[in-house]
DNA sequence: ACTACCTTCCGCCATT
DNA sequence: CAAATGGCGGAAGGTA
């Protein structure tokens, strides 16, 4: 496979001379990065390099773009070579997203307001939403980004019906994602749009096989958030402890020795989320890590997590991963 | 799909 | 006075 992210040579000739093969039409992704981008958006090429592996056909060619087209610092501090912004059409045009404060430059927030038309799909990673935003693409569509950034980011945009809790949301041609490996989420469901379940199937247990492989947890960093106070801190060990048990937001707040108003507003000051939320974030991690150790049935899962009943669960997946608990357990029992 | 019921969230204001 | 806290109640959303 010549097209990877790192191989800028490549990158630059789709750019001059669109390149066509027998049968299929190649379908152009542009990863717009921006100096200190983060380094780990690099991976949602990895989706669309396995479709082309999946398919035996150069499906996708994929890009990086930024502002001054040369070599553009990366998170890490390493560089890497991109291509100039073109006004050529694109099919797909995903903003990465960089470590901390917003990568909205005027030149960018100006290339994205100008090439909406021409491309197929726009998608962000993290904070990549903010130039979507800025550009005015997400006025009154729905979003998501990160919960750290949410609050700052609805002031900022408030036309943005941001929903904070989602992996990733689409809506019309626009794709956020809320997190870094939410990315790669993103990148899965791309390719299932194009090329339907099968392939997106067959990329995921590739991806899901390297991930195990590298010991990286590809869910969602609840079980790893810290309180800023103990008694906050102290709600959270016990839920994770306790999360077959009701935890209603009645039970946490007796364990904070808060009343229950002050309980949820400090407990959302120091999370970023609400208490059911929170608890409902913990059981889907907790319900996703047995699932992918083969630990048990759907229903054994829902009840070892706290769901109650695997309907309640499925619903709960369905609300926040966008995909069935059955997905997951199938993704991994075909490579066990 | 519809409904009746329940829980949670959160702005507002009073109290400590 | 400022900051933390608690109660109320409507809206939203989840459950059965």
């Amino acid at each position: 496979m010549g097209t990877t992210a790192l191989d800028s040579s490549s990158s630059r000739s789709f750019i001059e001379s669109p390149t066509t093969f027998p049968g299929i039409v190649v379908h152009h992704i542009g990863l717009v990065v921006h100096p200190d981008f983060h380094i780990f958006d690099l991976a949602i090429c990895s989706a669309f390099e396995l479709a082309n592996k999946v398919l035996a056909e150069p499906f996708y060619e994929i890009g990086l773009l930024s502002e001054q087209g040369r070599s553009v610092q990366t998170s890490a501090g390493f560089s890497i070579d991109t291509a100039p912004f073109s006004h050529r059409q694109f099919d797909t045009l995903i903003v990465a997203s960089c470590n901390g404060a917003e990568p909205a430059t005027p030149a960018l927030v100006q290339f994205f307001s100008e090439t909406m038309p021409d491309n197929r799909r726009i998608g962000s990673v993290l904070t990549g939403a903010y130039v979507l935003a800025a550009a005015g693409l997400l006025d009154g569509r729905r979003a998501t980004i990160h919960w750290y950034w949410a609050a700052e980011f609805k002031r900022l945009f408030p036309k943005v019906k941001v929903e904070e809790d989602r992996l990733f949301i689409n809506d019309g041609n626009i794709w956020t994602s809320a997190g870094m490996s939410a990315g790669i989420d993103l990148s899965i469901a791309l390719v299932e749009q194009d090329l339907g379940s099968n392939v997106a199937r067959a990329v995921t247990n590739q991806l899901v096989h390297r991930r195990c492989v590298g010991g990286q947890s590809q869910f969602f960093a609840m079980s790893e958030i810290r309180a800023k106070t103990g008694r906050i801190q102290a709600v959270l060990d016990y839920a994770k402890a306790n999360l077959n048990s009701e935890l209603s937001v009645d039970d946490l707040a007796r364990i904070a020795r808060l009343s229950r108003r002050q309980f949820t507003r400090v407990f959302h000051a120091e999370t970023g989320r609400s208490p059911s939320k929170a608890i409902e974030n913990l059981r889907l991690e907790s319900a996703r890590l047995l699932l992918e150790a083969g630990n048990g049935t759907v229903d054994s899962v829902a009840k070892d997590a706290g769901f109650g009943d695997r309907e309640r669960m499925r619903r709960a997946f369905l609300r926040t991963l966008s995909q069935p608990p059955q997905v997951i357990q199938r993704a991994f029992s075909s490579w066990r």
